[in-house]
DNA sequence: CTTCATGCAAACCCTTTGCACGTCG
DNA sequence: CGACGTGCAAAGGGTTTGCATGAAG
């Protein structure tokens, strides 16, 4: 994540209304750098190594605002977990290593839309599998 | 939802170690019939609606068992609601509307993989909007 | 200065589990 | 008849909220 997408990330929070406090600010870039999904838990935990203390409620709070505003994406796994995507301001696709939890964006996607009389609002396209990494090692 | 794919989604369970007793066979047609997506509570008050009294700790094992087999997606909302879509055994993606909840199979959809060094696993193409009738009236 | 953000802990609610009983194979 | 399914109610745990305090604009 660079600073001109975390920037325009920051101006999107504003438009809806938010404050960027500097500890909201802190827990974003630091999210945005991530560079995987995690769920609450772990984006707060993450936030305790690097220095940061914001209380887990914080956490909830600053994610919620993000899916609002279309910057974040929540997925559910299969056991039923929930992880967070921090979705740039741009639309895109995933490419989400379910062995280290790394997610790759893909900008061009070449998807043929069906024909029907259903009114796309919106499509995911995501795909599940194992970075490049993780097919030659364990999980780190 | 017809009864051969009904029979086949029956068939997998029961591969799987599962037994079809009469009323799972019934909720899960129920469910494979709803044709829409929805709450393991939603289903709860379906199943009561048609005459069936599962316990809810009943659907919610059912769910889990459908998932866990394949048969069954779950997706979560924005607003942190889980749904699940019942997924006959063969690969689709679905056009879920958002104002009814009805689910359509789109059994072909043209998408070009990207080319990476990502192994791919699996791949969810799921498209959200309004359905026709969705388009004309509020939802039922 | 008014509005919104934060932390903490309690409250919530969806989901899961334990147990006794019934059923499938 | 042994293993699994079911219902009920209680337990569990991730998520949300109320409230007092502090920062943003």
């Amino acid at each position: 994540m660079e600073a001109p997408e975390l920037e325009a990330a920051a101006t999107r929070l504003r438009a809806a209304g938010l404050r960027m406090t500097e500890g909201r600010r802190q827990l974003l870039g630091l999210f945005a750098g991530l560079g995987r999904w995690c769920t609450p838990q772990e984006l707060y935990g993450a936030a305790e190594q690097a220095g940061l203390h914001p209380g887990l409620a914080t956490v909830y709070r600053l994610i919620e605002a993000l899916v609002e505003t279309g910057l974040c994406k929540p997925f559910i796994q299969r056991d039923r977990t929930v992880r967070y995507v921090f979705c740039p301001p741009r639309h895109h696709h995933h490419l989400i290593c379910e062995a280290c939890g790394r997610v790759a964006d893909l900008a061009e996607c070449r998807l043929v839309l069906p024909s029907s009389e259903f009114a796309i609002r919106e499509h995911a396209v995501d795909f599940f599998g194992l970075c490049g990494a993780c097919r030659a090692v364990p999980a780190p």
